[in-house]
DNA sequence: TCGTAGTGGGAATGCGCTTTCCCAGACCAG
DNA sequence: CTGGTCTGGGAAAGCGCATTCCCACTACGA
């Protein structure tokens, strides 16, 4: 037995396949109340569904959001996904989602499916990359994107414009002010305290890792502080380990082999939570402790993470918001006006949060 | 500018929309090679991308995995959806994204979305709820679910059945040994250790969690131990923490109260990790500590959680590979005897893995 | 040489729905 | 009573593609 459809609904209903449309599926024409009850009777006892499919063929128009992300079960991700996803629900839309692993190759095949699918709108989130192995990719990207806009789709990426995008119709960019915060956070640290900082990076050419970056060091100079050294590694939970088992070893060395009074604690900036919770992880399994014998700061403040010992200083980031309102920002259609359009635009603000990875130990 | 279609491909290379669609989407039959050259080139330089929506409805199915989860920012639920994307990608199908909060209704709307997609499988992670105001939306769920199988669609449930749902052909589900393992688990903890056992645990009705509070207490018996008091509150962190103080509470209490040689230790076993994480915080943050004032399991074992401090004693649940063969599952189509279908079906299991938090301490 | 199978391409139909256009009847003012 | 405007319903034309026929042509054996 396969579906009804909306002409077995008509017949019925003794009416036309025009006038059952128009009842069941909104319509600017409302057929009479009796003939409406008829149809409306015909499909619930033929349990009709309309074929989302068809409809959208007819109406070229999908009723689908594309969000793209490096890993869905990151958390950073995930909670994107479930602003997104929350957004999507208002709109009456469905999502498709699709991972990448941060590729840009990949992505660009994510937007051609999602332009194939006809999706409405699409979200981008993860850092882009500007890393010159990627820049063909971008390119191509990039070029996907302005081909899916030109046909009408509306693009929302978050944090930084996809490399090389050309400013089209209808491609938004929620703005994250990684760089400030970064600068905020680092001038917080900075105070009342006077040992080494030391950064533990994501690779260069990744954008958010290298927006907080630079934003740390400017902090630190307004500080009047000596720029940090920069440990690059991989943008994740292992990275930040590996980074962590580098600086343990140091930090080992430097007790051990300085006599002289208690020499100045590291600060450690991780630039996002994840690493920061794989780097103290990594501390601590070589017997050092935070914030004893160095302190400790994220990036982001994800939610799964906030029971951790030491808690964890860092920067909370709206992040369901941002999912939120990056899809929101692809649903306005062209009814207003432009210059109302970018008024509106609300902007994303972060907070810097001290906790007791980075308090100064009596 | 509008998309290009199949037939400006066609117009453009000089051949006909039929020959146009064999050589761009595989077909059968293969034209000629020069002729296929010249499709192709034309496609590329139009920039053509096929649209599914016609292709779905031309072929009557649409590439796309509907994902019913409760709450996609849940690490539970975002790993168990890494996996189903990963199937996902195996089969070159795309994933459709709903989530719910568990509740039977939306869960419905959800099948009826997917459905109205054309979703060629449906997979529906998270607990099953039985509760008695959950029925009448549990029935409809059930027959919904029923709908889409005689319509042709593939479901996959994890853990249990839909409550109500008939066998229909095309429903699987992927269990998982909720019980055994809660049972293992009991008895490891019980041996050697001579405290009460509590636990904590979702709503009375969520199948999981009832499967879970059963086996431990199962195990618990074996082990000649009697059973554990039950403490019933949310399924999730806020649970956790509220159980957590009233334990904590009683705990103070209890070591007030007796000046007896100190009274054997509590052993508190949350349901989930999650819980289990809240429940922790708020020990912790009554200033009690763990190990030493209780011990405190969890299950899942979740991923982002393994650094926790006191490292969590869990079951180690294979979440993304449950996503995955779940999703698999839903894959087979009936080509094969009905006989092996059944033989093949790879079985889930998991792993008792105590950790710090249900040591003794010295 | 003719007949037949086989090959490769095109015309046409339909997937299920929306929407424009058309038409019959109702209703009102003149 | 007639001409006009609404109103509400139906017919039909797509939306973009897959696919079933059908046909022209070649190749081959008899």
């Amino acid at each position: 037995m396969a579906a009804s459809t909306l002409t077995e609904v008509a017949r019925l209903a003794g009416v036309s396949p025009a006038t059952a449309s128009r009842v069941l599926n909104g319509s600017a024409r409302k057929p009479g109340k009796d003939i409406a009850d008829r149809v409306r009777q015909a499909a619930e006892s033929l349990g009709y569904i309309p074929n989302a499919q068809a409809q959208g063929l007819a109406k070229s128009s999908s009723g689908l959001i594309g969000l793209i992300v490096h890993d869905i079960a990151d958390p950073y991700f995930a909670a994107i996904a479930r602003g997104v996803q929350a957004a999507a629900r208002e709109q009456r839309k469905m999502v498709l989602l699709a991972t990448t692993g941060g590729a840009p190759g990949e992505e660009r095949e994510a937007v051609a499916a999602f332009a194939a699918r006809r999706a409405d709108s699409i979200v981008i989130a993860g850092s882009r990359s500007c890393r010159t192995e990627d820049q063909d990719d971008n390119t191509e990207l990039a070029a996907e994107l302005d081909r899916y806009c030109r046909n009408g789709g509306r693009v929302a990426v978050v944090g930084h414009a996809v490399v090389g995008a050309t400013a089209a119709e209808g491609y938004h960019v929620v703005a994250v002010p990684n760089q400030e915060l970064a600068g905020a956070l680092a001038g917080e640290l900075a105070a009342g305290r006077d040992g080494d900082f030391v950064i533990i990076g994501g690779p260069e050419g990744l954008l958010t890792s290298d927006d907080r970056i630079r934003g740390f060091q400017e902090g630190l100079a307004r500080a009047g502080r000596a720029p940090a050294e920069i440990l690059r590694t991989a943008f994740n939970r292992a990275g930040g380990y590996e980074a962590g088992l580098q600086l343990a070893a140091r930090i080992k060395a430097g007790a051990s082999g300085g006599g002289e009074a208690a020499a100045p604690k590291l600060c450690i900036f991780a630039v996002n939570d994840v690493m920061a919770i794989g780097a103290s992880a990594a501390l601590r399994a070589e017997g050092l402790r935070i914030p004893r014998d160095a302190t400790i700061a994220g990036f982001d403040d994800i939610e799964t993470l906030r029971d951790f010992r030491p808690a964890l200083s860092t920067v909370r980031l709206p992040l369901e918001e941002i999912g939120r309102l990056a899809t929101r920002a692809t649903a306005r259609l062209s009814g207003g006006n432009d210059a109302d359009e970018d008024e509106e635009q609300p902007t994303v603000t972060g907070e810097v949060t001290l906790r007791r990875s980075t308090e100064a130990v009596a």
